[in-house]
DNA sequence: TCCATCCTCTGACTCTAGTCAGAGGGTTGG
DNA sequence: CCAACCCTCTGACTAGAGTCAGAGGATGGA
C-alpha cells in the first residue's frame, strides 16, 4: 500500500463526505431530526422490536425510548407489548408512518438522482459502475473473520445454507447423515476451530479447520454466501486457515471437494493446493487436495 | 437515467456513509469537537482570514468567532487584526496548532489505510482507481454554472488565466490589446452574458456570449481550468450557451478559435459546429465556426 | 470630517444527540 | 410463589452545533 493510494482514498473521502455524506443526512432528514428518520428506516414497513432497534442502531435504550415517544406523538408509530414476551415491545408504523417512510424513500431517490442529473449519459454509466466497484470493495473490506463456536446461531445459519447449497449443486443431492461430517467438538478448540465471516454483523461465510493429533490439518465446510461472492472472501478464509494451521505447528493442509464446485476447485489450485489421491472415503467428494505449509507455531 | 442507476447510487451512498462518513467525523475529531477540527483543517499551515473561513465552511460569524476563541484558549491559534484591513482578522496556527493539525493529518492517513488493509493488492488497485473515477465524476457533477458580471472578481480571475494560457499556447503569444476583445458591456445583459463554472465555490471555467442586435450570437472567452479538464465541462458550457442563445430567439451561433487549441476545435466539431470562412478579422484566430440552433424564446 | 458600511465579537437562545441512574412492570427458574 | 433477572421507560443531565440581534471598532467615499 503506497502513499499515492492513501492520497487517492483521502481525496475520495473528502469529496464523498462533502457531496454525499452531508446531503444524505441533512437532505433526507429535512423536516425531521436524523435520529427519528434513522429509526423510521430501521422500523420499516413490517415493524420491529424495540430491542432490535437499539442493537441495530447502537443507541442507548433511554434515547430510543424517547425517540419512539416523539414519533408516537407525531402519530407515525404505535408501540405495543410483544406477543411472546410482553417486556419486549413491538413498534409498527401507522398509515401516516408508512407515508412518511415513503417520503424519505422518495427523497433518497431524488438525492441519488441529483448526483446524476448534471452528467451526460456516458458519464452516468461510468459513475454508476465505478460506484458499484467501490461499493463491492468497501463491502469486502468490512468483512471480519471471527472465531466462533460451531454450534452458535451464526454457525448454524451458515451450515444450514451450506447444506442447502450442497443439496442443490451435487448431482446426487446431499444428505448430511451420509457424509463424513465432523462433530462440533472437532471444530472447537483445542481439536479445531470454526471461522465465520461477517459483513455488517451478518454472517456471509464460514470455514472449519480440523486439527487432529495424529493426522494432517483438514479444512471442512467452507462456504461463502452467494451475495458475498466475488469479493475474494474464499481466498481470505483459506489464507486465514492456513495461517492458523501453521500457527499450530502443522506442515500439511488437506481438503476434499467435488468437481461440480468449480469455483472452489480453481480457488484451491490458485492457492497452491495440489491434487492428491483420496485420503478419506467421503462419499460426496471426488477430488482431494493438499498443500505443504510452513509451521510457525 | 433509469431506476437501476438510482438504486446503484443509493446502495453506494449507504455503504459509503456507513463506512467512510461516520468514521471520518468521529475518528478524525476524536478528542476534539468536529467544528474545531474542521476549522483547524481550513486554517492550514499558512493561516487564513476569519472572513474566508466563514465563507468556506458556510458558518455563522458568531459561531466561527466562538470556535476560534476556544482554539485560542487551547493555545492552538492566534488571531490578529489583518495588515491591509484591520477589520478582517487573520488566524495563524501556533506551534501546538501545527502539531495538532499534523495529528489530524496522520489520522486521516490511518483511516484511509484502514479501508485498504483488508484487501489484497489487486483489489486495492481496483478500489483506488474506482474511487478516483467516482471522485472525478462527482466533482464534475458538483460544478455549477452561474451568470456573473464580467468584471466581478471570479470573472477577472478566469480571464487572467485565460490570457495567460493564450500567451503560452498561441505561436505568436497573446496581447489582449491587439485582439478583438468584447468590452464588459457586451457580455452583460441585455447585450450578452457571462457564465462562470464553479466547483466548491472556486471558479474553474468561464464562457461569454455576445448577443448583438444586428448580428448572430457569438461565443467569446471560453476557458476551462486545467485541473477541471476531462469532466465534460467545456461541452456543458457550450450546451448552456446554446440554450441561452436559443432562449433569446437566436438561430445562429458563431465563434472563432485557433488551430493550436486542438481540444477546443474538436469539441466544437463534436457539438455540431461547422467550419465557415472568417466572419471577423480577429488577428489571433485562424478557424471560424458556426452552428444553426432552434430559437425557443 | 462624517456617515454608511463592513467585519468581528458577545450574549442569549434553541435543538439535537446522547449518557446515566434508577423506577417499575414482566418473565422464568427453583 | 418468590427472587433474580430482563426490558423499557422517565428524569435529570451534558455537550455540541448552530442562529439571531445587536454592540462596537475600522474603513472608505462623499
Amino acid at each position: 500500500m503506497d502513499s499515492a493510494q492513501i492520497d487517492g482514498v483521502r481525496r475520495f473521502n473528502r469529496t464523498v463526505t462533502e457531496r454525499v455524506g452531508v446531503l444524505h443526512d441533512r437532505y433526507l432528514g429535512r423536516d425531521r431530526p436524523i435520529g427519528q428518520a434513522r429509526l423510521l428506516w430501521e422500523i420499516g414497513d413490517s415493524g420491529q422490536d424495540v430491542r432490535r432497534l437499539r442493537e441495530r442502531l447502537g443507541l442507548d435504550s433511554g434515547y430510543v425510548s424517547r425517540l419512539l415517544r416523539s414519533l408516537e406523538s407525531d402519530g407515525l408509530v404505535t408501540v405495543e407489548p410483544g406477543r411472546r414476551d410482553r417486556r419486549i415491545r413491538a413498534v409498527t408504523l401507522t398509515e401516516a408512518g408508512r407515508t412518511e417512510l415513503a417520503t424519505l424513500d422518495r427523497r433518497s431517490d431524488e438525492l441519488a438522482g441529483s448526483l446524476l442529473v448534471p452528467l451526460n449519459d456516458g458519464q452516468r454509466a461510468r459513475l454508476v459502475s465505478a460506484m458499484a466497484e467501490v461499493d463491492r470493495l468497501l463491502t469486502a473490506a468490512t468483512v471480519t473473520l471471527d472465531d466462533i463456536d460451531p454450534e452458535s446461531t451464526d454457525a448454524r445459519d451458515c451450515l444450514r445454507s451450506y447444506f442447502t447449497e450442497m443439496e442443490a449443486v451435487l448431482p446426487t443431492g446431499f444428505d448430511p447423515e451420509r457424509s463424513l461430517l465432523p462433530d462440533a467438538g472437532e471444530l472447537r478448540p483445542p481439536r479445531g476451530l470454526f471461522l465465520v465471516a461477517r459483513s455488517h454483523g451478518e454472517a456471509v461465510g464460514c470455514a472449519g479447520l480440523k486439527l487432529p493429533r495424529d493426522a494432517p490439518a483438514e479444512i471442512k465446510r467452507m462456504w461463502v454466501s452467494p451475495q458475498a461472492r466475488g469479493l475474494g472472501l474464499g481466498r481470505r478464509l483459506l489464507t486465514e486457515l492456513e495461517l492458523r494451521a501453521a500457527g499450530q505447528g502443522r506442515t500439511l493442509l488437506r481438503l476434499d471437494t467435488h468437481h461440480t464446485l468449480e469455483a472452489a476447485v480453481s480457488l484451491y489450485r490458485a492457492c497452491g493446493f495440489r491434487e492428491v489421491p483420496a485420503f478419506n472415503d467421503e462419499g460426496y467428494a471426488d477430488h482431494w487436495f493438499e498443500k505443504r505449509i510452513t509451521a510457525t507455531g
